[in-house]
RNA sequence: UGUCCUGUGGUGUAAUUGGCAACACGUCUGACUCUGGAUCAGAAGAGUCCAAGUUCGAGCCUUGGCAGGACAACCA
C-alpha cells in the first residue's frame, strides 16, 4: 500500500530562538533575512537527536522565508567517510527537507581558511607551537587556573610564515607542530588560551584526496564557514555555548561590515530508555549487538524508518518536545504517541494472528471460502474496503481465549458468543487439549445470520476478535521490538557500562504468523495496523516468498493496563 | 577555587509592556464503539529552587543564596 498523503501536522510553536530571530527581524538586522544551516559531521548516522536539529533550523528558516544550508563539518578525515554523507543526505531527505543546490563542505573553504590563517600570522595573531600535545594541553591550565604562555609565543612572523608553509608542504610529521591563535592564556574561559587552529594529519581526505597535510580544527572552520555563506542564525547545541566568544573572536578578524553570524544554544535531546551519542551508537553497530545503524531498535533516523516511523510523526515529535536551554529527559512514550497520532490517521488495516490458537467451527461447510467486506481505515472512508476469506477452520490469537477467564475478560471463553470481526458471531463449545493438557484447537459454532458481524435479533456481544483463515492466508515473520534498554538513562551511571542495561528481549522474532492474503501486494515499508494489536511494516528483509513485519507500536492496550493492576 | 548556562505538575513546554499558572504526553474516571483502538466528556496533579526586597499585585523586576549542567581532545 502506498503512503496515504493526509498526515497530520502540529502547528510549529513560536520557541525562544524563534523569539531572538523576530526582536532581529524588528531592529532590521540582515535586513530581515534569515538563513540556518545544518551542519553534520559525516561519521555517523543521524539519530532523532538530529532530526530535532533539522526540524529546528529547516522548520525555522522557512517560518521566517528563508533557507537552510547542509554543510558537512568535514575537518578531521581520520573520522569521516563517504558513507555517511550519503546517509546523511538520504535521511534529511526522507524527513520531509530540502537544501535546494546548497550543499556544501567545510573541506570546500580549505584554502579559504588557509588564506585566513596566513592573515592572521601577518598579523601577529597566530603563531607556530613546537611543542607536543601533552605539553601544550598542561599549559592550557585548568579551568579554575590560568594557563602559561608558549616559549614559542613570540616568533616572529616570517619565522611564522616560513613553518607554516613547510606544515602545509608536508614537511613535518604528525604532531610535530601546530598553529595557534594568540589570545589569551589567561582567560577565564580555557577556549580563548590560544586555541589550536591547524595540526599536521597525514591521513588522505574523502573529498580533497592527499592534497592537504593540514586541517582546521572545528573552531578554526565553523564559524569562517557561516561567515562566507552569509548563515545569520548558527543554532547549535548547549556544549558550544562555552565556544561562543572564539567563534566571535574569529568572526570579528573576518568581518568587513555590519553582517555577522550569531551563534545562539540550544539543548540537545534525550530520549528515556535509550543512547543518543554516536560513539555509543557506533559501538552497538561495531560490536554487532544491534544488526546495522538502521535495526528498528536503533534512535537512529534509518532505525526508526524501518521500524516504521513516518516523517510526519517525528517532525511532530520534534514540535512537540520544543526548544530550550533546560537540559532535560523526553519521555518515549511521547515519540510512541506520536507515531500512533499519525498512523491511526493512515495506516491500512489488515487482519493478522501473531500467535495462532485454531477455531473449528463445526457447523460451518466444509470447503466453503466466503469472501467478507472489510474497512480499510476507519478513520479515512476514501480509504474503500476490501474482501477477507472466510472458511470453516480459522486462527485467533491465542491469548483472546481463556478457559476460566477472570471477571473483566471480555473475549472468547467456554460458552461464550464473541464476534469475528467483520464475519460472524461463534460460541465456544470445546476445548480441545492435547496430552498435557496444553489446549490445541477450540471448537466453536456460528449464527449464519449474524453474517457481516451483526444478529438480526439485536443481540450484543462484548468482545470482536481478529481472526485469519487456516486455509487462505499468508504465512509471514513478524518481529516484535521492546526497548534496547532496561534503563531509563542506560549512559547516567558513572561506573556502570551503558551496554550492562541492554535489554536481552528487545528483539523477539515470530515464524508462525498469519496474515490475510490482502499484504500479498505490499512492499517494503508499507504501514499497516494490524487490528486490536498494533502498527507494523513490511521490513525490507522480505522476499517473495517470506514476508517479514515489524512491529512499530503497540495500540494502547487497556486490557494488559487492567492485567498489571 | 574561575567562566558560562539553567532551575514552572510525573515528563516536556507556555504564560511578549508585572494581573491570582495554560497546553501536550502520561495517569485515573465515565460515555460511545463491529479494533478493550480511535473519538467524546471529566478528574487528580505545580503555587513556579529558597530567602529577602520593590509593588495594590511577582513565575516575570532587584539582591543574596542553593541546586544541576557545560568548559582543561592536535574531536565535532
Amino acid at each position: 500500500m502506498s503512503e496515504k498523503n493526509q498526515e497530520t501536522e502540529v502547528a510549529v510553536k513560536k520557541n525562544f530562538i524563534h523569539q531572538i530571530i523576530e526582536d532581529e527581524i524588528k531592529e532590521g538586522k540582515n535586513n530581515g533575512r534569515v538563513h540556518t544551516r545544518f551542519p553534520p559531521e559525516p561519521n555517523g548516522y543521524l539519530h532523532i537527536g538530529h532530526a530535532k536539529s533539522i526540524c529546528l533550523n529547516f522548520g525555522t528558516a522557512q517560518k521566517y522565508g528563508g533557507l537552510t544550508n547542509l554543510r558537512f563539518d568535514d575537518t578531521n578525515p581520520s573520522k569521516e567517510e563517504t558513507e555517511y554523507v550519503d546517509s546523511i543526505k538520504d535521511d534529511i531527505r526522507w524527513l520531509g527537507f530540502d537544501w535546494g543546490d546548497r550543499e556544501y563542505y567545510a573541506s570546500d573553504y580549505f584554502n579559504k581558511l588557509f588564506d585566513f590563517a596566513v592573515k592572521l600570522i601577518n598579523e601577529g595573531k597566530a603563531y607556530i607551537d613546537d611543542q607536543d600535545a601533552e605539553t601544550i594541553s598542561s599549559q592550557k591550565g585548568t579551568p579554575t587556573r590560568p594557563g602559561t604562555e608558549s616559549p614559542y609565543r613570540n616568533r616572529s612572523v616570517q619565522e611564522n610564515l616560513d613553518l607554516f608553509m613547510k606544515m602545509k608542504d608536508g614537511g613535518f610529521n604528525e604532531g610535530d607542530c601546530v598553529l595557534r591563535a594568540k589570545i589569551d592564556m589567561d582567560s577565564p574561559n580555557m577556549h580563548m588560551r590560544d586555541p589550536i587552529l591547524y595540526r599536521i594529519m597525514k591521513t588522505p581526505h574523502h573529498r580533497t584526496g592527499d592534497k592537504w597535510y593540514i586541517y582546521p580544527m572545528y573552531d578554526f572552520a565553523h564559524g569562517q564557514c557561516d561567515y562566507w555563506e552569509g548563515i545569520t542564525n548558527s543554532i547549535c547545541t548547549l556544549e558550544f555555548e562555552v565556544h561562543r566568544p572564539l567563534y566571535d573572536w574569529f568572526i570579528d578578524q573576518l568581518k568587513s561590515d555590519d553582517y555577522r553570524p550569531r551563534q545562539i544554544e540550544f539543548a540537545r535531546l534525550n530520549l528515556s530508555y535509550t543512547v543518543m551519542s554516536k560513539r555509543k551508537l557506533l559501538e552497538l553497530v561495531k560490536d554487532k549487538h544491534v544488526k546495522g545503524w538502521d535495526d528498528p531498535r536503533m534512535p537512529t533516523i534509518s532505525g526508526l524508518r524501518r521500524r516504521g516511523y513516518t516523517p510526519a510523526s517525528i517532525r511532530n515529535f520534534s514540535d512537540r518536545i520544543g526548544v530550550t536551554k533546560v537540559d532535560g529527559m523526553i519521555d518515549v512514550a511521547l515519540l510512541e504517541h506520536s507515531v500512533r497520532e499519525d498512523l491511526n490517521k493512515t495506516a491500512q488495516r489488515i487482519m493478522g494472528v501473531l500467535d495462532p490458537l485454531k477455531v473449528v467451527i463445526t457447523n460451518y461447510p466444509e470447503g466453503q471460502v466466503e469472501q467478507l467486506e472489510a474497512v480499510n481505515n476507519p478513520e479515512d472512508p476514501e480509504a474503500g474496503t476490501r474482501m477477507v476469506p472466510f472458511t470453516r477452520e480459522i486462527y485467533i490469537e491465542r491469548d483472546d481465549f481463556m478457559e476460566n477467564p477472570p471477571n473483566k475478560f471480555f473475549r472468547l471463553a467456554p460458552g461464550r458468543e464473541v464476534r469475528l470481526r467483520y464475519a460472524y458471531f461463534i460460541t465456544c463449545t470445546d476445548v480441545i487439549k492435547d496430552a498435557d493438557g496444553n489446549i490445541t484447537e477450540l471448537h466453536c459454532t456460528y449464527d449464519p445470520a449474524s453474517k457481516g458481524g451483526n444478529s438480526p435479533d439485536g443481540r450484543k456481544v462484548k468482545a470482536t476478535l481478529h481472526w485469519v483463515s487456516v486455509t487462505e492466508n499468508v504465512k509471514a515473520e513478524v518481529r516484535l521490538y521492546d526497548r534496547l534498554f532496561s534503563d531509563e538513562t542506560p549512559d547516567g551511571h558513572k561506573d556502570v557500562d551503558f551496554k550492562e542495561f541492554m535489554n536481552p528481549g528487545s528483539l523477539q522474532v515470530l515464524s508462525e504468523c498469519y496474515i490475510e492474503p490482502f499484504v500479498k501486494q505490499s512492499k517494503p515499508f508499507d504501514h499497516f495496523q494490524f487490528e486490536r494489536l498494533g502498527y507494523f511494516n513490511l521490513d525490507p528483509d522480505s522476499t517473495p516468498g517470506k514476508l517479514v513485519f515489524n512491529r512499530t507500536v503497540q495500540l494502547r492496550d487497556t486490557w494488559s493496563k487492567e492485567q498489571n493492576k
